[in-house]
DNA sequence: GTCTATAGTCCGATAGAC
DNA sequence: GTCTATCGGACTATAGAC
């Protein structure tokens, strides 16, 4: 006989998705998730900071994944090509959970409070994303400029990914928001 | 007798300010702000959606100069320089505000609420610029990666700005942060 | 694990401007 | 009368303190 399941974590995570999808966001109380994972709401305060976090609880993995991407490309590529590779790995994983990637979004695209939250994991990756450049010896403004530049180039093609469930897959439009990227850039 | 002095708006902005400098964001409720200003709490939420709102309450000016700016650039501009040109321009607006600016600033960065708050408006006005730019006839995804990619350098360059203030001038962090992206996007 | 402060909402009342 | 701005009080949930 155990005192607690294990995983308290996940089934949080698990339940607040439910919740989230089946009544939206705000009509789901912290106390709903955690009763139905079996948990108090002093519990899910321990494992989340706020109700909002238990949404991006993968966000590090995310995040990981392009700084060992970055950090991986050859000691040739140029800092917009280690990126590069990197927006490609995280189209991979993308791509591998679609159904679960796009009822996030949905739930995220639905209320404010999550779209802001989203855009702050955004930023930190993008920060992390400029550190390991800079660990490559990329100097700023270049490491930041680059990784700011690479993670709206993934912003974007992901949006237009999610618009467009039936449309081009995310690599083909991180290519292409890529190619715009040089070209806008160059002027054109 | 009034029953109500007016420019309730800017007194509770004034109020909020003056208190977060003092004390700091979380250390003053919304209760005393409203106080400070003369009116109730009631009042606070009518003109200010949230706490934090009331930090950017200058923010639609800031939007509209990009605005106007992007629509304003000659015919014969590339994408980028019509960005570029608003960003000179919101440059100007800052500079001439110096110490409110750099005061905000301080009390921002010192609230995670606030810096979640200030990337939404940014992002905002990184619509609001694509809308622009595609009113010019420059379709997607162009007109989103120029906006977003301009964002980025003013973003980089504000933050250089403030971290040293006996740097260089915000115009010259631009000029020198669009080099910067060009570069970066040429695979340099 | 309980207790509490505060953000933020809702409904309604009131007072002046036009 | 109508419109707009302020105020009152009760209420819920988050989030942090003890």
């Amino acid at each position: 006989m155990v005192r607690w399941e294990p995983g308290a974590r996940g089934r949080l995570g698990q339940a607040a998705f439910e919740l989230f999808t089946e009544r939206g966001f705000e009509q789901v109380t912290v106390a709903e998730i955690a009763e139905r994972a079996g948990l108090t709401e002093r519990t899910f305060f321990r494992y989340f900071a706020d109700k909002r976090e238990v949404l991006f609880a993968g966000a590090e993995g995310f995040q990981d994944l392009f700084v060992s991407s970055v950090a991986g490309a050859p000691d040739s590529a140029a800092p917009i090509d280690a990126v590069a590779g990197a927006l490609y790995a995280a189209a991979a994983m993308f791509a591998a959970h679609e159904d679960g990637v796009r009822r996030r979004s949905a739930i995220i695209a639905a209320h404010p409070d999550l779209r802001e939250r989203e855009l702050v994991k955004l930023s930190t990756v993008a920060a992390a994303v400029a550190d390991a450049l800079r660990r490559r010896g990329v100097t700023d403004p270049a490491a930041s400029l680059t990784a700011e530049a690479g993670l709206a180039v993934f912003r974007i093609a992901f949006a237009s990914w999610i618009a467009d469930p039936d449309g081009p897959d995310l690599a083909q439009l991180i290519t292409e928001s890529l190619d715009e990227l040089r070209a806008v850039a160059a002027g054109k």
